[in-house]
RNA sequence: GGAGGGGUGGGUGAGUGGCUAAUACCAACAGACUGUAAAUCUGUCGCCUUCGGGCUUCGCAGGUUCGAAUCCUGCCCCCUCCA
């Protein structure tokens, strides 16, 4: 291995290799080694803050070593521990098996699945009894789990811990056992879970896997780290122009960590690019949208990055309206409806058109939640019909009239 | 088994009889500005409204009162500590 590629395999979008030189070491051997990859199936969608792991795995594959992929269906069940809320619900067989084919699928447009072994934790849990629950359990304390910092923490909280939670990491450590993991892979917040799977390999005579953790990404709110829950998350499946628009959302700060962690763009050019930006001699949005296009084009290709870049530029640079916008169809009912609250004698002055109500027509049709939300978006001059910013609620449409609430959002009137 | 704390609008979390459709913060939405859906500033943020106002909200069900998120009774749920 070259200079160069070693140094970007273990250092660009890495937080901590425990023990690295053990690692190196392993390395050097030339022998090919089992990275342990495990997910829950409880949650199927991939984002690009699972990609930066991923990304990783794809380098050692390309390096001739094997990924064994575990699918956490038991694991699924507890919840990892790492979230707020304690209790998840049970999940069924049949849901398991459909969101780890979901995830499967997602996963292997990034990881080589020539190069993956698929196990499932039910092969070696199905028939564990009581005695070796004991058994494993005997093994740690109490004060070890404590140490872990966000039981550590709830700990001195007050806060709950349920028992199961205390299993979890057990459980994810006897699976680097049951593969004979030489290396895990997984998040920073991942550490202590994959440290206690070091420790059990060893109490059962094998070798100590080597951890690989990578940093948590930060999602395009701009501090937490992305999360399907916290609604700040890049969904690798999602279409292309959403993956550009939510790419251009991040802030201008995190620009270079998101090249970094989730681009193959060398390090060198980086570092030429964050001096220009410093000095002003490029506008960060022009970075922006490279790196956007750098991703977008790793999931959906580089055609239809550049559809998307087009679009963006137009609808958002140049406020025009997009090509593909949503319909409501004007049936005549519906229009009997819309022209309900309207007088009579006014709809007589609508030439062309059909005066109708404004708040009725953004609510039925799913602009606004509500009629105060639509009269509260007129008020505030957010709503365009055929490119005129209305002031009051009543207003003339006809088909194919365009409306647009907000910078982003447009129906166009249909009669069929 | 004993003692105690708590359930409030999407989230966190104030409020302990009327001034409270309910402080504040976050999220969200809109407008302005701009270098983008960044940043910043301003505004909005229960439902209905002919814009006068009307209606329904603070775990659930009753009750006291002219008046309750706030007091009383019962119930459900969550949590902590001691043993």
């Amino acid at each position: 291995m070259s200079q160069t590629a070693s140094e970007s395999l273990l250092k660009r979008g890495v937080s901590e290799i425990i023990v690295e030189q053990e690692l190196v070491d392993l390395l050097q051997t030339g022998k090919s080694l089992r990275l342990k990859q495990g997910f829950d199936p409880s949650a199927p969608d991939i984002h690009l803050g699972h990609v930066v792991g991923l990304r990783k795995l794809r380098q050692f594959q390309e390096l001739g070593h094997q990924v064994v992929l575990i699918v956490g269906d038991w694991t699924a069940q507890i919840g990892d521990p790492s979230g707020q809320s304690a209790t998840r619900r049970m999940l069924s067989a049949k849901e398991v098996m459909a969101n780890a084919r979901t995830y499967m699928a997602q996963f292997f447009q990034v990881v080589d699945k020539a190069k993956t072994e698929v196990r499932w934790q039910s092969e070696w849990f199905a028939n564990f009894d009581l005695a070796d629950v004991v058994r494993l359990t005997s093994k740690f304390t109490v004060a070890q789990f404590l140490a872990r910092e966000d039981f550590n923490k709830r700990f001195r909280e007050g806060r709950p811990i349920a028992v199961t939670e205390l299993l979890y990491p057990l459980m994810q450590a006897y699976d680097s056992v049951a593969i004979e993991a030489d290396v895990e892979f997984g998040g920073i917040d991942q550490k202590f879970n994959c440290l206690v799977g070091r420790e059990l390999q060893e109490m059962m005579g094998q070798r100590r896997q080597q951890i690989f953790l990578v940093p948590l990404l930060v999602g395009t709110d701009g501090s937490q780290k992305m999360s399907k829950s916290l609604g700040n998350y890049i969904g690798i499946n999602e279409p292309a122009e959403i993956m550009f628009g939510k790419v251009m959302s991040i802030p201008d700060t995190l620009i270079f960590t998101y090249f970094e962690l989730l681009t193959d763009v060398p390090s060198k050019e980086l570092a030429d690019m964050r001096t220009a930006m410093v000095s002003d001699r490029v506008n960060p949005m022009d970075l922006k949208k490279h790196l956007a296009r750098e991703i977008v084009s790793q999931f959906q290709g580089p055609g239809p990055a550049n559809l998307a870049e087009e679009e963006f530029a137009r609808v958002f640079q140049q406020r025009a309206t997009p090509d593909d916008i949503p319909e409501f169809d004007l049936t005549p009912e519906m229009l009997k409806e819309l022209q309900g609250p309207v007088s009579v004698d006014k709809a007589a002055f609508a030439a062309g058109g059909y005066l109708v109500s404004v708040p009725l027509l953004l609510e039925r049709s799913g602009l606004a939640s509500s009629r105060g939300e639509a009269r509260r978006l007129i008020a505030q001059g957010a709503v365009d019909i055929d490119d005129t910013r209305i002031d009051v609620p009543e207003w003339s449409i006809r088909p194919d009239s365009i409306i647009k609430v907000g910078k982003r959002r447009f129906l166009k009137v249909v009669a069929r």
